[in-house]
DNA sequence: TTGACAGGCTAATTGCGATTAGCCTATAAT
DNA sequence: ATTATAGGCTAATCGCAATTAGCCTGTCAA
């Protein structure tokens, strides 16, 4: 990876474990390995290196929803998919979900850094709730909705189902950022939420 | 109110508003009207005044703790309330939860203030999740205990059932946190769960 | 009525952290 | 071969924000 790259990296690193006011370019030099003034040939300054950054991910979101509502589009194909789900593949879903984000690299600093700087900033906090509120909400509304019509759940009202199948995986995600230690007691409550919600609105026989 | 509290207030106010490192002394200074170095008549450094809202902030916690916890004790008396409830008194429970958190006005900003520190700070961190994940927890799993009790409600799980109850309100508070505007459509969220969770956890006729 | 604080002010001082200047070397194209 | 450029370094510089010095006034207890 050339420096350009390096610098972003741990630049990223170093900003969502402190915040950006209390990184040091100097900081971020020293783990890239070179002194503060050579920053200046890849960047033009500290802001700079903040601002590539949020583009950077701004790219890589993008994509991702784009990715996200193709799929979202061709909602013939990923019905089959969600046909004949079990408590098993529901499981599944939500793990994934949460550990995607929980242990993705990117994401997970990315995210870390957007909650602390967020306030500051009315755009990085339109970004955090577009990635972590409104666009989980509107993915999985999708697929839990498939299960409704496929007749795997039942309810009057998606909206707020999946208001629970999600709210549970953000907050518990939530933890884990604080406090790493509790990742594995937070995996266990995931579970039993995930299975509690099936129980919930499975449709057992009626 | 006297300066030395007035200065506290204000710098809380700005700290959740920017963030510790993004308020300059001068402007706390200016918010209470008086010049930057008079504050040092009052407090030694900058990071004394954060330090004293920090602290001002855990005893006002412990005692609400304590109180709680009281309450929690002499279940008796508060199982007497929850005997006989109905959708209005938990609509009434959950919106007043949540209202008291958002507006609250030492809350609302305390909350946005560690939200910005906790990462630079274990201490914070815990503080914060004490605050708004395991204390809430705990006593809302105190109190949907006892409706459990009570047959209002029916459910293998409380702990599980408590997190569903909870989580989609901690989610719509960080909304609110970040994008005031947001609060009527939340509201409205917000109702819709908790009937969808008395529809769903409710002892109906068996 | 005086003298010791309390609490405010202006004018330094200090120190640190971002940035710039200017130099040096290696590579790579002409 | 030579020259331009990329990218690194050391040694300033610059600016700003925290803090200190030292003065002034009003109050209040002795």
């Amino acid at each position: 990876m050339d420096t350009k790259h390096r610098i972003l990296n741990e630049a990223l690193t170093l900003f969502s474990e402190k915040g950006y006011a209390n990184v040091y370019v100097s900081d971020i030099a020293e783990k890239v390995g070179i002194k503060a003034p050579s920053l200046y040939k890849h960047y033009k300054s500290k802001r700079a290196i903040f601002d590539a950054i949020i583009e950077e991910m701004n790219s890589k979101f993008s994509e991702q929803a784009k990715a996200l509502s193709v799929n979202g589009t061709s909602a013939g194909a990923d019905a089959e998919l969600y046909k004949n789900m079990s408590e098993e593949h529901l499981l599944k879903l939500g793990r994934e979900f949460f550990l995607f984000f929980l242990h993705d690299d990117y994401n997970r600093k990315f995210r870390k850094m957007l909650t602390i700087e967020q306030f500051g900033n009315p755009e990085l906090a339109e970004t955090y709730m577009n990635m972590y509120v409104d666009m989980p909400l509107s993915y999985q509304g999708m697929l839990l909705g498939m299960l409704v019509q496929s007749g795997f759940l039942k309810t009057d009202n998606v909206q707020v189902m999946t208001l629970h199948f999600y709210a549970p995986i953000y907050m518990l995600l939530t933890v884990c950022d604080r406090d790493p230690s509790r990742e594995e007691e937070t995996l266990k409550l995931l579970d039993e939420h995930i299975k509690q919600f099936n129980r919930v609105y499975g449709r057992t026989k009626e």
